[in-house]
DNA sequence: GTCTATACACCGATAGAC
DNA sequence: GTCTATCGGTGTATAGAC
């Protein structure tokens, strides 16, 4: 079996480089285990090490904000709040890019289909909580959707200006725009 | 010279594949000009075609967005939304990436002075803007940044679900939002 | 399960003919 | 200004010893 240290380190270096920029010699450093120590884990090489820390990210996601938004025994604005808490966690307050954006713009459409489910699954878990809000069903999921953009236009803009600020704003702006009347 | 046309296919390339993706061979291709010939109008290699395709988007940009925005005869409204109607070309209804944003996300930190230029002057453009439509400063250049974060970060979603809907929703909501009290 | 050594394709880049 | 041919380097991937 894989270490998650493993794949936490595959994963910095598939987020700094990208797809194409993560080369063999790179994975192999940043993990300390030599190329063919790689294949053994991973059979099918690159594509499948790419597979498996996007399955690493999303269990990660699954645990730390999926699984919060869904903890019907706390307010909505709390479970909100625990989510941006996360997501500024995820993203080291908008210092490091997000792995699904990333590889999303790559041309590798292999991976469009998991990274369309992650997607998904965060913004019908939020539309969920926005429901429970007391929001009508239309509002929620077209808030919830705004709030996966803000995030990712924050990362975007914060990486192009070289300034972490944007992405600050928007987390912290975040619990209340969703949930205004 | 180098064609306008030949700069356009190639950005077409670097906006699909990534500057790591963006191979000689890829370049060739797209341009119908033999790698030699390619070095012959771009004696310092790939850096320089990359260079100069943000450069033409540059240009693109300044003469289609930037100035019809300082056009001070014509309505702040107005102005934004012949913004909204470039962006909504620029990047084909939300079916085409940002090449600064593909670019910004890559490890080539050789563009992002330029591609920070090119965001910075949309950014105080946009704002100058608001100003013209009555809003206080700080509030302009907080909006002006919303705009780009709410731009890109439809354009990732887009992408990401396969669904155009969240840009052209992001695009035909832009005006209004900016420009309310 | 890790390593060294290596195979082979493709990368960016150049030489030189036309 | 375009081409063919080719270079050295590096990419992904594999063989086989330990």
């Amino acid at each position: 079996m894989v270490k998650d240290e493993t794949i936490a380190q595959l994963l910095t270096v598939f987020r700094r480089y990208g797809y194409e920029g993560a080369t063999l010699t790179r994975l192999s450093e940043a993990t300390g285990l030599g190329k063919a120590s790689l294949y053994h884990h991973f059979p099918r090489g690159k594509e499948e090490i790419a597979a498996a820390v996007l399955n690493y990210t999303n269990d990660w996601m699954t645990a730390n904000i999926i699984a919060p938004l869904r903890d019907k025994e706390r307010q909505p604005a709390l479970r909100i709040r625990e989510m941006t808490k996360q997501v500024n966690e995820l993203y080291s307050c908008g210092q490091k890019p997000c792995i699904l954006a990333v590889l999303v713009l790559g041309d590798k459409d292999i991976f469009h289909e998991q990274i369309q489910r992650a997607l998904r699954l965060w913004i019908d878990t939020l539309a969920e909580v926005l429901r429970d809000a007391g929001l009508d069903e239309k509002t929620a999921q077209y808030r919830a959707k705004d709030a996966i953009i803000q995030i990712q236009g924050a990362l975007i803009l914060a990486r192009g200006l070289n300034d972490t600020q944007p992405f600050k704003g928007v987390i912290e702006r975040l619990p209340e725009v969703l949930l205004k009347l």
